[in-house]
DNA sequence: CTAAAGCTTCAACAATAGTTTAAGGTCAAG
DNA sequence: CTTGACCTTAAACTATTGTTGAAGCTTTAG
């Protein structure tokens, strides 16, 4: 399989492809004799596994350590579970913060919305230090 | 006051504040005989308004959209208050996602039990095209 | 035969938010 | 007078994930 059908059979692109296998992300491409790139129909497995698990908020380098390098090599159950269960803290952290991220957002709005209410003035920086100085921090 | 008493006092960097200053977040400083920049007390508070802002989710273009650039203008409270609800939007979105990729990697984590008490082999392909093709994406 | 489409490589560009480095000027202390 | 700390600028580098372009070779269709 030339690159062109490999990019349209796995949803990517020549140039994405190419970016992989120069970051060792999927094994280099047998050659033929006019150097084109040859795949076989596996590639386009993996290709797809590497959207899927960037899809799952890994970067490329940690579907680098993740994947084994060749192809055909078994998963290990036991490190993927692993690397899943961080992830999933991560994902649960970044939650957290969001939500709290999300209150500060609500305090800043009803903040302002109060001092509509009271027809005050003031600088930017008087209304943000302030916030900065409220117990919800 | 010099940039690196500034830089104390803002907790932040000498380089991040000529940075800052080079991308109009901050008002060119007055400079001493010495070419030496010399800032105002005020600079500190907006140097730490900025911080706040990026800790509520905004990027420094949207802070040089959202606060004047006169340090001492007033804020405006209408346009103000739009931009932080477009960005509460913005944060509850993103829980969104987060609440579903938790989901997905709860899916993969469960499918991948069941396998290690199947005994089931295969490669990481095998297994992740699985997922992809199961109902919950 | 020729033109278009597809392949090759390498290098540069994109956005974000700065840091680091080089080469040099200035200031205060000892 | 020298040393160290602090300041100046501009340019290059960091990390991430690719895209775009240039220059050139190959293949396919008409």
């Amino acid at each position: 399989m030339k690159i062109g059908q490999l990019a349209e059979r796995s949803g990517t692109s020549t140039s994405r492809i190419r970016f992989y296998e120069k970051h060792g992300l999927i094994p280099p491409a047998a050659r033929r004799n006019n150097g084109y790139r040859d795949y076989p129909e596996e590639t386009e497995q993996r290709l797809k596994t590497i959207v899927l698990c960037q899809s799952l908020g890994f970067s490329l380098a940690e579907i680098r350590r993740i994947l084994p390098s060749d192809p055909k090599a078994m998963m290990d159950c036991e490190e993927a579970t692993a690397e899943l269960q961080v992830k999933l803290a991560d994902v649960r952290m970044h939650i957290k913060e969001l939500h709290a991220l999300e209150s500060r957002i609500l305090d800043m709005l009803r903040y302002f919305e109060s001092n509509k209410r009271d027809g005050q003035h003031g600088t930017p920086d008087m209304f943000l230090q302030q916030q900065v100085q409220a117990p919800y921090r």
